[in-house]
DNA sequence: CATAGTATGTTAACCGGTTAATATTGGATA
DNA sequence: TATCCAATATTAACCGGTTAACATACTATG
């Protein structure tokens, strides 16, 4: 690769008059003459800027930094994957490159601390977090992202009670489906849930036994079953909970890929879906639509929040001073796989264009 | 922030002697007692080095860029996905950062030209092409790419005849699920392509047509629907097929989206899968797994070929100077939409092992 | 005591750009 | 002719690190 000190050399002008021209190419400190002669230069020498060099220099480098601890490969996720799709579609739009680290195998904590330290120099963070990461972790992570001062939102986080951005599945604890069920009538409800020790399983299972307990339902936790998210886990598991053989009406799944999977092991099993067994999924994915029947599922509208958390993240990089925190509501997308009939106490939650996000933001400024 | 020269003033010593400590904390060019003080300094100030600066000073980045010419949001596509994590993964346990620069609307040869001059700096390149490419397209962005001076690996890329670093989805042409189910003695085989336009599509047409000749079969293009990658489209489509009221023995489609929307299409219209009508898939993705029946696919191997892409670079990064193509070949993952009876003269390629990624590659150099 | 070696640092150039401040030239104007 | 201004270009500091080469003091050795 040429310099821009080649390139100036070779033109026989001064470095400072390439650089000034190629900020502005419409500037008048430079003669037309000269212009085109650092325009042939470049195309001889197929000169580009270094950009490492140029963001020293300006100190602002176009590049978000995404923070996102994983120990597994990411991008096979459904459920991150539309997120990290919203936040990319935004700031795509507004010109940033997206910086994603290294993610060695290791504790979520480690991972993210060796993402930080190796990353400064970004105009800004997201920093998600993922099943992986405890409630400690996260708290660290977001430590660590304040030492960097630079503006950065915090994504799929638990809410915060800490005056940062922060964008926030106001849903994801997905009790919504829950009361979705319970508006409908069904008493026995089984749970499908991720991976047992998750934080976002485990805030799920402190608020479910009140849940249940508003509506004069006890909570039996053998109506509680890990699918660790997967097909395979999900139908194995419920397989063993119907060998159990105590009645279910309806099951709330923490995935359309778990719905998907245990509706299949209903009808092996000889009975269907939604006339025996009610299923719900969750994420509004494209399984939620090939599955047959075709699953009434809970909408987190995690696109949009990736978007919101870019969008959030500019109003930083703007000079907002105002740390804002934004919950993204879930909507009910109905299908066939829970019968309509039936009292619906959520009548106002539920979303029947279908697929389109529907968004409903609630802005609320913290500090 | 706080800069290595802020750090080494309140230390007392030079700011070679931090940066010396911070390369290597075991020197022994620096003093035990002067380490302490420098660790301390750093907690206090809470410094961190600048990536950008490092990266100018050693022109070693430790970064990738991605170049990803696509106008629609990244991250939410079947196919890319797969390949995008094997190539995360290969990077991440070496230590490689990933740049994924920003990919506005307008052609893909624009974006992917935007993104290279913006990339100037990145340790190495890896090319994709997307169905947004014209092969016009992509040797554009070859010949850009190949100015940066820099190594890089194409993927997901028509085999050129240059001597590049190239991985190629051996069976991207799909014509391995055809051979397939002509040897299962299927005749009236309808194709569900993607999209008409893509570079992909166009070259399947192609040959096709000489397939089906070497087994006496004439072409008849009634026999080929586009579903655009979609569960919608390809529905309606296929419906539209149904209505010509043709006879069709199997359906080879190249996605497991279309493959399990037609799935479901027929299902819905009486017929059953596999009895009346096979249905094949392509990618071997969850949709497989989750559609009833279970869907006999194509897997491309996506998630090897992008860490064999990672690979490649980093032989070109280590300095081998070879130029090398990487073949990946498909095999056939054999479920419920296609009834195993039959001549079955691909028994070599076909993969037993159910989901687990079972590599062959085929190594050859080019120049 | 002279010499070599070790431990501990420092100097200064460099990476490849950007930019505020300054310089030069020639033509227009009073 | 003196003055001013526009056009054009340069100087030099700076961004925040890295590193080869050099410097100094102290210890060990013959």
């Amino acid at each position: 690769m040429s310099t821009l000190k080649e390139i100036a050399q070779y033109v026989g002008v001064s470095s400072a008059s390439v650089s000034i021209y190629l900020n502005d190419n419409a500037t008048n400190r430079i003669s037309p003459r000269t212009k085109l002669k650092i325009d042939e230069a470049i195309k001889k020498f197929k000169y580009q800027r270094n950009m490492f060099a140029r963001n020293l220099s300006t100190s602002k480098s176009n590049i978000i930094g995404i923070i996102f601890p994983t120990i597994v490969p990411m991008f096979m996720n459904d459920f991150t994957n539309p997120i990290l799709s919203g936040v990319q579609s935004r700031l795509s739009a507004n010109g940033y490159a997206m910086l994603f680290f290294p993610s060695f195998a290791g504790t979520s904590s480690e991972i993210a601390k060796r993402q930080l330290t190796a990353s400064v120099g970004c105009d800004g963070y997201i920093l998600f977090s993922t099943g992986f990461c405890s409630l400690q972790d996260i708290l660290a992570n977001v430590q660590e992202l304040q030492n960097l001062q630079k503006p950065y939102v915090t994504l799929n986080i638990p809410e915060l009670d800490l005056p940062i951005n922060q964008v926030i599945l106001k849903d994801l604890d997905s009790t919504l489906g829950i009361e979705y069920l319970l508006g409908k009538g069904f008493r026995q409800i089984l749970l499908v849930l991720g991976r047992e020790k998750d934080v976002h399983t485990r805030s799920m299972m402190k608020k479910i036994p009140n849940l249940l307990k508003q509506r004069g339902i006890p909570f039996d936790d053998r109506y509680v079953i890990y699918g660790n998210y997967t097909a395979e886990d999900s139908a194995k598991e419920f397989s063993r909970f119907l060998d159990m053989g105590i009645p279910v009406e309806a099951i709330c799944c923490m995935s359309d890929i778990m719905a998907a999977s245990i509706t299949t092991a209903i009808k092996q099993s000889g009975l269907s879906v939604p006339e025996d067994i009610s299923v719900m999924g969750r994420n509004n994915s494209l399984y939620s639509r090939i599955s047959d029947p075709q699953l009434t599922t809970m909408d987190l509208h995690m696109f949009e929040a990736g978007q919101s958390a870019a969008n959030l993240l500019f109003d930083s990089l703007a000079g907002g001073d105002a740390k804002q925190k934004v919950a993204i509501a879930g909507t009910i997308v109905e299908r066939k796989s829970v019968p309509k009939a039936g009292r619906d106490s959520l009548a106002s939650r539920i979303d029947h264009t279908f697929s389109l996000p529907a968004c409903r933001r609630h802005w609320y400024s913290v500090v």
